[in-house]
DNA sequence: TTTTTTATGTAGTAAAATTACAAATAAATT
DNA sequence: AATTTATTTGTAATTTTACTACATAAAAAA
């Protein structure tokens, strides 16, 4: 079904001078669906013959039916407008802040989930679930999140670990062979450290896999596997912590696929895991 | 706004039988919005006036606002119907479990954000502000959150501990003060030894906000400020990973409160952190 | 200039929404 | 049980809205 905007752009041309005044008031109009015929009309300053004639163009059988597609797609204005002022301000309040972040989240989840490469990830799936060992290498909060990935593939029973100190990374580094996989959390792509661990694990046949938020650097053309996470800078102040979720999501989803296709014995390794845990709780 | 549904249930007992039958087609038809007043006073078996005291009753001032109302509400219904299709199956490749994540996620915090208590939420903002120590204790994944959450407050430049091991939570929470805030994070919120701690701290005089995800759980019925991810349990798989995600989302909005609240001062010291950070980088 | 085409409006009609009021039903009072 | 009162519902008339047929005006083509 084509939205009224598609309409409008692909028949304006054909459109008399009478009939665009009328687009121009549905246009102007805060709610246009709630206007009769009659004061569209007058609004517009054309007759109402004109009106009819204009949705008629635009294949709306009647002006109710325009009446209709205007009220259901402006929802999806409003939304757009939301998303558009989504800056956090220092007087907004806590349930005004977690919203315009949840906007923002909503927003980086779907710019990323555009950028992904299904094949490839599919690809380092099959990879990691092959490994040997598996790393996740991350400094300072990306630290955190390496040992959130890890914590979570550790339960599937293999050897997964998690480094965050990067004399640690580099011990690692110089020891992996062809079967290791590694996954790099890093929010800048630019950390020092960190590019030459990289280096060293692939010199020595590591797969690499890296998470991070912008294509355009060292670390990000190394990757094996490159796992974006956003496609536009905003420079917001909350960009860091969006990101940083998305990238949990993006583990999130490799883990599952993951879990996925190792089948029942996969999963009955993660019943067990769960089930010790329970039991220490007792 | 009120929705269609909101009122229809907040008006349900004040109906007369005739608009039950009203309400009852408007529920029943695919596109209630299409219909004209006789045709719904006909489907209904009920007179026209009817049909206008029953929207006069939910608060519509015309049949076009009650029929603009139902056609905005019905694209929401829609996506509330693909996002309740949101399943993860091992067949989903990993671009459709990273778009069905960011439907649950997106849904998750919607659902969150209606729990908001802001006066609550806002007071903990204050006194975590004016807090001597910040903790934040969590076992296992969760206190991977802790230390995520220990980690952002820390730049703050107060002291900021996190807490994963029970027994240093047993030891610290044995030496609390009224001016101590704890901060604990746990998903299932019957966890035996976080319960034990949160008592102890307690009764020492701390501040205890708890992050969980059901508030029937002893942990949020001990809590002095409650921040719910979720208001229903739907049981999935996934269900975990999102409402790990939403609980970082929501350290993050406390954080960017204490940091808003704080002024020029705290701002100044999170600047000094990230120089901190960038220049060990080189 | 005349003819043809295109654009727009006038006036009327049909349909839809709304109102005033009365009939019917149910509840309360005597 | 009868009468009054209140509530629910519908009938019929009225107003408003959407739509149509046709005429006029303006523009383009012959």
């Amino acid at each position: 079904m084509l939205s009224f905007e598609e309409r409008i752009n692909s028949k304006m041309n054909s459109l008399t001078i009478s009939e665009r005044k009328v687009v121009e008031q549905l246009k102007m109009h805060e709610q246009p669906f709630l206007l009769s015929m009659n004061e569209l009309s007058l609004l517009s300053k054309v007759s109402e013959p004109s009106v009819v004639r204009l949705y008629r163009k635009l294949g709306y059988a009647s002006y109710q039916e325009l009446k209709v597609a205007l009220a259901q797609e402006q929802v999806n204005n409003r939304f757009t407008l939301i998303a558009n002022d989504n800056d956090i301000k220092d007087d907004d309040l806590a349930d005004i802040v977690f919203d315009k972040m949840a906007d923002q989240l909503a927003t980086a989840m779907s710019m990323t989930k555009e950028k992904i490469n299904v094949q490839q990830m599919e690809e380092a799936v099959q990879i990691i679930s092959k490994a040997d060992r598996l790393f996740f290498f991350g400094q300072g909060l990306s630290g955190n999140i390496a040992e959130d990935g890890a914590h979570k593939f550790m339960r599937m029973g293999g050897t997964t670990i998690a480094v965050k100190d990067p004399h640690y990374q580099a011990i690692y580094a110089n020891h992996m062979s062809k079967d290791d996989v590694v996954i790099v959390i890093s929010h800048s792509g630019e950390t020092v450290n960190i590019i030459e661990v990289v280096k060293m694990s692939q010199k020595n046949g590591a797969f690499v896999i890296v998470i991070t938020s912008n294509s355009n650097t060292t670390l990000a053309q190394m990757a094996d596997t490159l796992l974006l996470t956003q496609a536009q800078e905003t420079e917001k102040r909350s960009d860091a912590m969006v990101s940083r979720l998305v990238q949990l999501a993006l583990i999130d989803t490799l883990f599952t696929r993951v879990v996925a296709i190792g089948g029942s014995y996969v999963k009955e390794a993660i019943n067990r895991s769960r089930l010790a845990v329970t039991r220490m709780k007792k």
